[in-house]
DNA sequence: TCCTTAATTTAACGTTCGTTAGAATTATAG
DNA sequence: CTATAATTCTAACGAACGTTAAATTAAGGA
């Protein structure tokens, strides 16, 4: 009867329902009736209703994160980073949303400490990793350290704009913005 | 037997649990549990769970968003935002706590639409408004919209890290970032 | 004092939740 | 064709939920 695979098709209408009713205001009930099948089917695949939750954080959010982190390719930094926040406009409804969940666990609205522990860990790699890609670009600047905040702090509002609000940002705004960080470098 | 108002202990502790559990993971009686009074007494000062919670967003939430958007005095504009996004480290935990519930309700945890429209209202008065206060001090800017655009962005962030992750953040490193941004700027 | 109203409680209602037992069906392989 | 395994279903469990009825207690003025 399944046309696509059946476990994939429960993780994505989850990844819906979680990020539109919170953890506890889904219901396995409503899960099952979205993905046209039988409330049980959902415990075949997943032990229960929390590891299916936590795999589409520990697994699809981790995942989306690493595969944005490795797409280190520059030589224009202002370049690079427009492209970076730009391309997050054309991800897919499904990575978008699980993006979304993820930020809006970071945010800690259910309060799973451990999954907030993992983000936590993420966080703190996050800065070094912007240094090392800017540091040759800044020879010239002084308050390279602030500059490097304010960049990665101007891109969570940015990412959060797209992802989490999903709105769609004109890369000539995100543009201008990384610039008026950027300025002072070339 | 009540030493403060039982009412408003009732919304303090709700405050508290829509914040961990999000709305659906919040439970009439662990808030009564909490409170220290029977589970009935809710009922007996909010007609149900959605109006207390519609309190905490559409008085207190907009309340505070409204004193701090009347502290306007300007004459150092870089002072000026320094010192708007400092003082949020001293808010109250009350107050820190409604401004987070709003953030996330805002982000829609929940899915509250009424509610969300409310604040996408409110978002849409927040860049005119500052581009009032920064319009004198950039005369001789060219990227003036840009600009604001920026500094918003930078605000919000910052405003997120204070109250929803709940860091403290000094007033040299908030200084520092808001002059990256204004530096065109007197 | 008694009466009226406000504050608070115990106990229960109907519903929905997460979860599982166990039977039925379908696919697979020998 | 048959036996075994993989899927899927119906039906139900106990627990917890939001909410309310009705009884009890506390307070205050006549």
């Amino acid at each position: 009867m399944a046309d696509k695979d059946l476990r994939e098709r429960i993780k994505e209408v989850a990844v819906e329902h979680f990020n539109t009713n919170g953890y506890h205001g889904t219901t396995i009930r409503n899960i099952a009736k979205d993905v046209n099948c039988s409330l049980p089917m959902i415990y075949y695949y997943y032990k229960n209703k929390k590891e299916l939750f936590d795999e589409i954080i520990k697994k699809e959010y981790f995942n989306l994160l690493e595969k944005q982190a490795s797409l280190l390719k520059i030589d224009n930094v202002i370049d690079f980073y427009t492209k970076f926040i730009y391309d997050l406009n054309s991800l897919s409804n499904y990575d978008k949303q699980v993006y979304r969940l993820g930020i809006k666990v970071y945010l800690s609205f259910d309060g799973d400490e451990e999954l907030m522990n993992l983000m936590d860990e993420w966080e703190k790699s996050i800065l070094p990793r912007h240094r090392e890609i800017l540091k040759p670009h800044m020879k010239n600047v002084n308050n390279e350290k602030a500059v490097v905040r304010t960049l990665v702090h101007l891109l969570e509002t940015m990412i959060e704009n797209i992802v989490v609000k999903n709105r769609y940002l004109p890369e000539d705004e995100i543009r201008e913005e990384i610039s008026i960080v950027l300025q002072s470098c070339g």
